[in-house]
This record gives structure tokens, C-alpha cells and sequence, in this order.
DNA sequence: CCATTTGACATTGTCGACAATCGGCGACAG
DNA sequence: CTGTCGCCGATTGTCGACAATGTCAAATGG
């Protein structure tokens, strides 16, 4: 026996979700590449399935644009083009900005002291350049930022654009070196909500979008330039 | 034979993509109704196709927050509350205003020149109080926008949140009110994009749809009252 | 009369079988 | 040598079988 946890996941969790769950994670941790193709019986075997519950979770998948199904050819790892990944920033711009509008009003004392804490945390990894600490509390902090919106909606469509974008923004960061600056700007949009000021915290958020696509961009043209 | 296009779709299209179109069709013309029961083997009698196909359908479908899954129970046509249709409405404003932003400085001579039309078209169809035909216009030209917009992201998003709010328990609501009064709102943004003006673009779309918001609170409170 | 149990039925979850299709390799003609 | 055709192995598409689970009403006991 595994406890309580794994017997309520049993109860009301499908094959399919857990399959899909653990594509998923493949592709966002990078162990699948973008484009390759996902082998429905491959998966099967080595996750101890059948075949329905890997199709199942693969059209999920597709459905939330993370594989590409071609008929009678397979699953493939979607693949993000520099051009796709311009007009997603341009899209969670305005979504981090609306977040900004919404959770300034109403943002606690708690929360703020949360956020800081998020941001504090950030400095100690970036100042030790661990990236892979700082990675994943930068993902929560932007997330955390649209749980305390409560704006269901509003979170929902984050987390699906985050999810197309994700392998980008990790190669950004990565080679970037900014990530210290970027959380310069990280402490500002704290600042701003903390001030319970809408415009201001909604800008903070917008220019720190806008300066991660121009960090991807630089490293788009020197990659080129390569 | 029914011609080239059949073919194509057959060589394209795999049954459970037709099967989620037509379950989808269903759902959004409101011949499943908000919280009903899908059963999966009357869908594939149905339709004749194996119960896979219809699974793999809704698994797509609940990605797309259409349905919604619960494991050994069966597939619900999910239903938007009233909270969750102001939250949608309050991201949709955001996705409008940035269509809105990206448009105007790039919107064609013959681009505006559609949509006067379709405004022009509006006006008739609200002369004449036909809803039926005013309904699925005024859909179309939002539409239209983002997808002058190029950005193909927001786009899809936009798509999205559309369909989910198809779902409204409430809908019948949505088409009923001043549709007179809207399609001024319509005319208004038109200007302001054939104008090449950012600001007042982002602004008339604003507005609108935070007109169509209210529009829709009065009338649930007007329901609730009654 | 009400609460609980039990059991039959309906529905979903998972699996493997079989058919359809694709991609590549080699044979073969020019 | 090059291009084409046809076969073969690999992979996906679709289906129905069987097991697991939930539902609901009748039977049972208090």
C-alpha cells in the first residue's frame, strides 16, 4: 500500500490522464524533441498500457497543441516556430497585464509578503547562478501572480499558453545570463501590487514581458549570426 | 463518389476528429444541453463508429473544456456559471483590445471595407429584428478581427474562450439583448481601426465588450428578480 | 414506515485483434 | 545510372470483448 494519495489518484484518475500527464512532462523536461515522433505502442510498453488509454491521452495532447497528429503517420512532438513564439509573447503580454490589473485592488498583505518571498528566493539562486532552482520559482511566481487574480478563466489560458511556450522560455533564460536582471524587474512588479496600484503593476508586467522577448530575440539573431 | 472534397476528407480527416466536430456542432447548437449526459455508445450508434473513436472525441473535447470527465460516470456537456462567464468576458476584453492595438496600424483599404459591410449587414438584419440572421454575422465579424490580426495565437485563444462561452447555461440570454444598440458599438470600432488608430481601436473594443457584459448582468438580474 | 443491503442492469475503462496505410528497399526496365 | 513499380515490415486506425464500476430499485430487517 502507497496511502491515501495513491488510492484517491486511482479512484479518480483515468489511464489516459496519467499517460497524458506523463507525455506531457517528457516533452516539457525535454527528454522528447521537438518534432520527433511518439511511437504509440513504445509508450504503451514502457508505461505498462494499452494502446487506447496512449491514443486517448495523445488526442488530449493535441487538443492542447503540445503534439501534432498526422493521419496514418503518428504523434509528433509539436514544434514551436520563432515567428509562433512572437505572437505568444504578444498574447501573454496582455494576459500578464490584465492579471496586474485585476489582483492590484485586492492584493493582501500576505500575498505580497509571499511574492517578495518568491523574488528573495530568486536573488539567492540567481546570485548563485543555480539556474535550476531559479527556473521552476520563476514559473510559480507568474502563476501564483494569476491564482491570486481569481480569475479562473484568466489562469486557465495562461497555463496554456506557458505550456506551448515553455521549452522557449527555459533556452532563453539559459543562455540568456539576464536572469538577474530579469528579476530586478520581478521585485518592480511586487512593488507595483504591493502599491495597489493597477496601471503601474500592470505596466511592470507588460515591460517585463516585453524584455524576455527581446532577450529571446537577441539570442534568436546571435544564434543566427552563428 | 462524392468529388475531391470527400476524398480529401477522408484521407485527412480520422473519425474521431469527425466525431468531436459533430459532438461539438451538437454542443454549441444547443442540442445537448449544459450538464447532460453523454453516452458513448448512443453517440457511436449514432454515428456509426466504434466506441474509441467517440472516446478519443471527448477526451478532445474535455481539453477544450467542452466536457467534462469523470472517471466511471461518463462524459457531461459542461456548464458555464455566471461567475465564470464575467471572468471570460473580463480576458475577453483584454484578447479584443490587443486585436484591436495590432489591427489598426495595418488594417487594409479592402480590410475596413469588409467590415463596414458586415456592420452594414448587421444594421439590416437588426431593422428587421432577425436574430437569426444578426446572430451568427455579429459572431463572424469578431472573428474577422483577429484573424486580420495575423497573430495566429491570439486567434486561437480568442476560439477558444468563444466556444467555452458557448456553453453558457444561460445563453439564450447572450443573443436576446438592445442588439440595435450593439451594432453602433460595432460601427464605432470600425472607424476607429479604418482610422489606423491604435488607442481608439483598443478603446471602441473595450467598451463594447464591456457593454455586452453589462448588457448580460442586467438581464440575469432582471431573470433572478422574475 | 424508514434505513440498509443486495443484486441486476447500464455504462465506462482497458485491452488486444485485425484491417488499412505508410515508408523504404530492392528488382527491373529504359 | 535513374526512375518506377511492387512487395514487406512497421505503425496507426478502428472495432468489439471483457472487466470494473456506478446506479437504482427491490428485498430485507428493524
Amino acid at each position: 500500500m502507497d496511502g491515501p494519495a495513491a488510492i484517491r489518484l486511482v479512484r479518480t484518475a483515468s489511464l489516459s490522464s496519467l499517460v497524458e500527464a506523463e507525455v506531457m512532462r517528457m516533452i516539457l523536461a525535454g527528454e522528447l524533441t521537438a518534432g520527433e515522433q511518439i511511437k504509440e505502442a513504445a509508450v504503451a510498453g514502457r508505461l505498462g498500457v494499452g494502446r487506447s488509454s496512449v491514443r486517448e491521452a495523445l488526442r488530449a495532447l493535441e487538443e492542447a497543441d503540445l503534439v501534432r497528429i498526422e493521419k496514418n503517420r503518428g504523434a509528433f512532438v509539436r514544434e514551436v516556430s520563432d515567428a509562433e513564439a512572437a505572437e505568444m509573447y504578444q498574447v501573454r503580454e496582455a494576459l500578464e497585464a490584465l492579471a496586474g490589473e485585476i489582483l492590484a485592488p485586492k492584493i493582501t498583505a500576505e500575498q505580497t509578503a509571499e511574492l517578495f518571498q518568491m523574488v528573495d528566493d530568486m536573488d539567492r539562486h540567481a546570485a548563485l547562478s543555480d539556474f535550476e532552482a531559479y527556473f521552476p520559482l520563476n514559473l510559480r511566481f507568474h502563476e501564483r501572480i494569476f491564482a491570486m487574480t481569481e480569475n479562473g478563466a484568466l489562469a486557465s489560458i495562461y497555463r496554456v499558453l506557458t505550456n506551448r511556450l515553455h521549452t522557449l522560455r527555459r533556452k532563453g533564460l539559459l543562455q540568456g545570463g539576464g536572469f538577474a536582471v530579469s528579476n530586478h524587474e520581478h521585485r518592480a512588479i511586487v512593488e507595483a501590487l504591493a502599491a495597489r496600484d493597477p496601471a503601474s503593476a500592470s505596466k511592470a508586467l507588460k515591460t517585463h514581458v516585453r524584455a524576455g522577448r527581446s532577450r529571446f530575440a537577441n539570442l534568436l539573431s546571435e544564434a543566427d549570426a552563428a
